[in-house]
Parts: C-alpha cells; structure tokens; sequence
DNA sequence: TCTGGGGTCCTAGGACCC
DNA sequence: TCTGGGGTCCTAGGACCC
C-alpha cells in the first residue's frame, strides 16, 4: 500500500452556512452574520466577522441579541434554512467532482479528494481549480488541504483556512513540513480529538499535535483507545483512514425540539407522524428498508423547575420496510406504549434502525404481505410531492402540514429570521432589483 | 431567554452460559 | 459447595465528527 503514491485532499467550505445566506444576500457581505440552529436556539455558523466580535459557535441567539447587538454591534441573525443550504451543497459537490472525479463526500459542507498517484503540480494545479471554480460556479468559498493521510489532509486545511498568505490552499508534502505544520497545531484542533481528550491531554503537558505524536504507542492506546491510536498513526504519517464509497447510512433520525411545549397527546402525535414520514421518505430515497423503528419522547431537562420525564419504545416490523403507512402506524403505537399525561415535552424523534437494501428485504412467510399495495401508495405520494412540494399529498395524521411554515401547530419550528428558498422553490426565486 | 440535529464507533458492564 | 474463569450477546453511555 504504501509503495503506491497515497494523497488525500478535504476541501471544506468555508462558514458554509453564513456563505449560502451571502449569495443570494449580498448585503451581508463584510457583515457580521450568524446563522441560528433550528427554533432559532443558537449560532451554529459564524461569518469571520462574528468570530472577530467574539461570538461562539453556540452562542444562544438571546446572548448574541443581549451581549453584542444591544451593546452596539449590528449582527445580523438567519434562521436555518436546510433546504437551502442542502442544494447548494449539491451544486459544490458537483463543481468539485468535474475538477476530480473521485471524491467522497463526507458531510453537507466538506469533502475527502483521492489525489493518489498524481504529481506535486498536479496536485497544485487541481487545488488552485477548486478553489477557483466553485467561488466562480456557485459563490461558495472553500479551502484545500492535502496530505499523505486524512488527519494530515485536514490540518493542512485549517493552515489553508486560518492564514491568508495560503490563498485557500495548503500542501503537507514533506516531513519537515509535517513537523512543522504539527508543532503549530494545538492538540484540541487535531481532528479526531475532542474537548475531552484535550482536556486530558493538556492536563498532562501535551499541548501541540506534535507533542501528542511523541507519546509512545502503548501510552496512547491505553488511554485514548483504539481511536486515539489511530489519529496518533494518521499524524506520524501512517495512513490509516482511507476514502470509502458511500456507505448507505445505518440508522437515519429524525427529531426536532418542539417550537412550543407540547401536553397534548394529539399534537405529540402529528409531531411523530411527520417525524416517521420524513423518515420513510429517507429510506426510498437511498432504496433501503429499516427493520425496526424507536419512537423517543422528552420534556426539557434544563427546566430543573418542571417533573422530567424520558422514554423510548423500539418496534420491529414483521419485515423490513420503507412503507409511509406502516412506519406512521407503528410509531404511532410506540407512541401509544410511551405517553404519560401531565408532562410538557420539548422533543420528540423516530429512529430507523436495522437498514437493509431495499432489494434485500426477506419476505416473511407468515406476515400477509402488502407489499405491492403499499409500494404503489409510497410511489404516489413520492410523485406528487416530488412535483408540487413536500407534503402536498399527506396523511390524516399528519395533521395541516399543508400550510407547513405557518406555525399553525406548537411542536413546530420557530424560524422567524428565514431566507426564502431561492433555488429550490419557483415562488421564491430571487428578484431582482432594476 | 434558551441552550440544534444527525450521524458513527467503541467500551464497560450486566445477563447468561458452560 | 463455592465464590474461578472464559465466552457471547446486548445495551447504555460516552466520545468523536460536521
């Protein structure tokens, strides 16, 4: 393995969230921007502005209001907006792999690249071309980091990202380099540590990556684990990680926390119904099937002033299925087995577990199968919403998540700071100012 | 005032078996 | 009667990632 020339590149946009929001607002430019994670709760991405200012990944939208806008610092707020943000995702990713064809996406801002076997210039000249390319296609900024391992690609980005001079791109092609590049790099931004572990790191001296790769073997395994022996290699240049083909996920989630708190089993009950919707419409999309489904409900365990309450149930399905009408209604009795009345819940989420290829699934011999029927259900409700919009053709129980954005229902999210959906919506195209 | 959502992997410990 | 020791399987919880 090693004789072959093994190059990994991550390109990763930069404030990919703040970024979207300045394409298609060109105001925010220069400004300081963050934008909110769902129910406006607080910052999950930060403009360099908002950085400087001092606001923290995290940072509830009350204490940016309170500690920074009050205090005379205009910044600017935007609700989340995934549906956004997830095409023009899309879009990066497609720029990308017409520049390199092998690439394997990693994450809704962030991509690994095999560059194996090409030479140095190559490798500059293909970086430079992102770079290039995908502010020009899209209006994205993204920076480039390469190395002999993944762990080593990635710190090459931070340098990319974090120092100017680099210009979005940043190469460690030599020994000398990697010692360099790790004697600058503090332990907690290795990738692969956490706040935990660099909290004991760093208890214990190890301040740098480079301090952390003179630690011998044995040390490292026995208390940071397997894991930690690995990201050790990946930094001494031994590669460890390699670029997978995307895996089909293993479980898929959907939960969010309610707008409102929610008593009412009804509301609680149109809540999960969508949950398990948007869940069964997941799995036809990557043509799989769950074999069981975990309905989970919970009030809000900041509230110390409240009664608690938590619970799950898991139902297996007689046999795998990605069937909307059958996954509703077992959540629905998870739901049914978990509920206890006089509690305020915050949070509710369904879980699929035990996925399978779609083509896969055992037909069970003493379950009467309504496969077909049900096939012929999910097709239609796929095709229509495919065409008019999500959750044009729903169930029942779903309850009017027609007028969906309306806020009509407590369990639904608060966004009042949302950009419009400009790529994705014909009603919401941008217009233009003449 | 409110503290996101969606994943993966590993480990420790209990239950059970011989 | 005693109280070892190994194995498997499952689950809860912890750690990490973006």
């Amino acid at each position: 393995m090693s004789e072959k020339n093994v190059i990994f590149g991550v390109m990763d946009c930069n404030n990919f969230f703040v970024s979207c929001e300045r394409v298609f607002n060109p105001a925010l430019e220069g400004k300081a921007v963050v934008v909110l994670s769902n129910n406006d709760g607080c910052s999950v991405s930060r403009s360099k502005e908002a950085k400087d200012l001092g606001i923290k990944m995290g940072t509830t939208a009350f204490n940016v209001q309170r500690e920074f806008i009050d205090k005379g610092h205009p910044v600017e707020m935007c609700s989340s907006n995934y549906v956004l943000y997830g095409d023009m995702s899309r879009r990066v990713m497609s720029v990308l792999q017409s520049v390199v064809p092998d690439i394997e996406i990693y994450s809704i801002d962030e991509a690994f690249i095999d560059f194996s076997g090409m030479s140095k210039e190559q490798i500059d000249e293909k970086a430079k071309e992102i770079v290039c390319k995908v502010r020009k296609y899209t209006g994205i900024p993204v920076c480039v980091g390469v190395g002999h391992t993944m762990t080593l690609a990635k710190a090459a980005n931070r340098f990319a990202k974090n120092f100017k001079g680099y210009n979005g791109y940043c190469h460690i092609d030599s020994d000398e380099k990697r010692i360099k590049a790790l004697k600058l790099l503090e332990i907690g931004g290795v990738w692969g540590i956490g706040r935990r572990l660099s909290k004991i790191l760093t208890a214990r001296g190890i301040k740098t990556a480079y301090d952390f790769t003179k630690q011998s073997a044995y040390w490292v395994k026995k208390n940071l684990g397997v894991n930690g022996l690995r990201t050790y290699d990946e930094l001494s240049g031994r590669a460890d990680f390699g670029i997978e083909e995307n895996a089909a996920k293993q479980s898929i989630t959907i939960s969010r926390s309610f707008g409102e708190m929610v008593k009412d089993k009804e509301q609680l009950g149109v809540a999960i119904s969508n949950f398990a919707v948007s869940g069964a419409e997941k799995l036809r999309a990557q043509h799989s099937a769950a074999e069981s489904v975990t309905v989970y409900i919970t009030t809000n365990f900041f509230r110390n002033d409240l009664p608690q309450y938590y619970n799950t149930a898991t139902i297996e399905f007689p046999e795998a299925t990605n069937s909307t009408v059958e996954i509703v209604r077992e959540c629905k009795r998870g739901l049914d087995s978990i509920f206890r009345d006089g509690f305020k819940y915050k949070k509710g989420g369904v879980i699929l577990g035990g996925i399978i290829p779609e083509n896969q699934v055992q037909q069970n011999l003493f379950v009467e199968s309504s496969y077909d029927k049900m096939k012929n259900i999910n097709n239609l409700l796929d095709s229509v919403n495919h065409k008019f919009g999500r959750n044009k053709l729903h169930l029942a129980v779903q309850g009017n998540t027609a007028t969906f954005g309306d806020a009509a229902e407590k369990w639904q999210m608060r966004r009042e700071h949302l950009s419009k959906n400009y790529t994705t919506n014909l009603n919401e195209i941008i217009t233009l100012k003449v």
